[in-house]
DNA sequence: CTGAAAGCGCTTACAG
DNA sequence: CTGAAAGCGCTTACAG
């Protein structure tokens, strides 16, 4: 059973001094005679001292004041209506300490509104950020400003490189990547080709899109590169989007798999659905809800998870238990890429 | 920004009585006059009063004491090394509370010892307790004695309906069994034979292998069960192994894949390493070491996961919450079903 | 039946 | 440079 732990008056009874002395040094606050403050670190370090959180965050006035900058979450794209339940979560389990979170929500698809927003966010002079970079060069000024403000920031999702960002939490992208394409060469028989399907406005700015096809790619054997067939389709509406399906799989009529790399896989679902084509395979990302019922059909074989909700938690937690505990994270946190089919999805939603 | 919360103090100047009053009344001491307890009930409720657990975990001077029973880890079985990593995690997370655990195991090979350990955990005289009903009566018994003496349990890796357990943290035994046949199903030509092999000293008692192959079976149509063959080897020591092995891969040589319903896949594999064999594939459980080392070079075509880390800490968790925070946890928590493969098994160790 | 007081371990001002 | 005191919100005895 754990021994009794030392506490602050442990320390100032063994040195002899008040424990405002010892607090002092514990804190660097400094006003502290060098031979006391030696005194007391190797006192507290004999006695193992740890402070008490509980005592602490009951104590302690200081507010920590968090703000997420994540994208709206569009009918086009429930991905993002996942990670709110992770934030929920985590704020829900603060509740008790003295932890503010606002969220701040951009427009995906308007670079100028991540802007503003990221104006907004500098406003608000908040202890901590979890954000979403998906705008690279606008993200990058983001956090620039927020490091010569000392405001430590997470990524989920993406992340930086270059920046100064206090963790990541979320895909090894490529990897991801990899996953499907084990996945699909598993369930595509070898005379088959593999239609790669990228739908972005404008694919090249699409970092994560393009990072999954590499990895996807990677997985295949250099001679069996002239099975792969990349095509991107820039706008998902459907007229647009199913007149371009028409298109390439009549040019390609061997095609056994189609690989969707974001989490649009359902309009490609609805498309054959509408077609009646069920000879092809189609592997996505995300547990969208409508992803989940053409998994759930059949009609989708594989989806790939990537936790957003855990994401979004796990964001918090480090940013507050830096902020609070004086806890740093591990930099780097892959969540697990997790395949979904129909027979086990019932327990990732 | 969450709005400021009442404290008890807020609740007994509203009604005009000391804190003390308003305290036995939130703890049902009674010798409280009855008006004055409807007020303070309704005013508590208008506020919204909720206490602050960090102010009473500061205080309290309850000690939750906690032991967890399950099996000890033979070498022939790692999988049980990973539970204890799960309860360190939990353990330390709550490291600031007076909360004690203490481990106890046994040999799950030997009922008995399961009933001396069961005796042990009596005398300990615990607030609550962790367990792993391997042996169903002995497991009864002691779930019946803990039910008498008012000390709550939690099931992990397995439940027993009939006894009164305050939650399970676990797999969904027969869902696991079929998301094992549709993998299999996937990877295994139409015209091939399926070898469904148990290894365990009575099969007929190790209740999760059969589940696991009935879950397996139904998700095969009943036209293919000819394509079944189930086998039970009962001494998994390589010698005998092997011989049953050769001997039923000689009479079914159209075997296409072997599905193995529990964690020893490998020894499966270490045959067909020493055999030669490379055209049947494997698929089997857990995520130990050798398992893994199997799945990563090809030999293993899939590992189905069920986060033994997570069940455990998950059953410690939810034991401290409900004995100090008063939450009663969900009853059935069903962990995600985890397809690993080599592709993603990096993310899951 | 009710109130006043002490104390959990820490932090924060203030007095010297 | 150092100590004594107040207080975070709760629980626990004790006095009346």
């Amino acid at each position: 059973m754990s021994p009794k732990r030392a506490r602050i008056k442990d320390i100032a009874e063994s040195a002899g001094v008040s424990i405002g002395t010892v607090d002092r040094v514990l804190h660097k606050r400094g006003e502290v005679a060098e031979k006391t403050r030696e005194k007391i670190l190797r006192i507290a370090k004999d006695l193992e001292y740890s402070p008490n959180v509980i005592a602490r965050a009951l104590k302690s006035k200081k507010r920590v004041r968090l703000v997420s900058l994540l994208p709206e979450p569009a009918e086009e794209s429930a991905f993002w209506i996942k990670h709110p339940e992770g934030i929920s979560k985590a704020m829900k389990e603060l509740d008790p300490f003295p932890v503010y979170l606002e969220q701040v929500t951009f427009d995906m698809l308007d670079e100028r509104d991540f802007q503003s927003k990221s104006e907004k966010i500098m406003s608000l002079n908040p202890d901590g950020v979890i954000l979403a970079p998906l705008f690279k060069n606008e993200a990058v000024t983001l956090c620039d400003k927020l490091t010569r403000s000392h405001i430590p920031f997470v990524f989920i999702d993406g992340f930086l490189e270059e920046t100064s960002f206090l963790c990541y939490t979320g895909e090894d992208i490529y990897q991801s990547g990899r996953v499907a394409g084990q996945l699909v060469n598993m369930v595509t028989p070898s005379d088959k080709d593999i239609l790669i399907i990228n739908i972005a406005k404008n694919i090249s700015n699409v970092h994560h899109l393009n990072v999954r096809t590499q990895g996807f790619i990677s997985y295949f054997k250099e001679e069996e590169h002239e099975r792969l067939i990349s095509h991107a389709i820039y706008d998902p509406q459907p007229d647009f989007m199913n007149g371009e399906l028409k298109r390439v799989l009549s040019q390609h009529r061997n095609t056994g798999s189609i690989f969707v790399t974001g989490s649009k896989s359902y309009k490609i679902a609805d498309f054959f659905e509408d077609e009646g084509i069920n000879s092809v395979n189609i592997i996505g990302y995300d547990l969208l809800e409508n992803n989940v019922k053409y998994l759930k059909s059949g009609r989708i074989r594989f989806l790939i998870g990537q936790r957003p909700e855990e994401q979004a938690y796990k964001g918090v937690r480090k940013l507050f238990d830096y902020l609070s505990m004086d806890k740093t994270p591990e930099k780097m946190e892959y969540l697990p890429i997790d395949v979904v089919t129909s027979e086990n999805v019932q327990f990732f939603v």
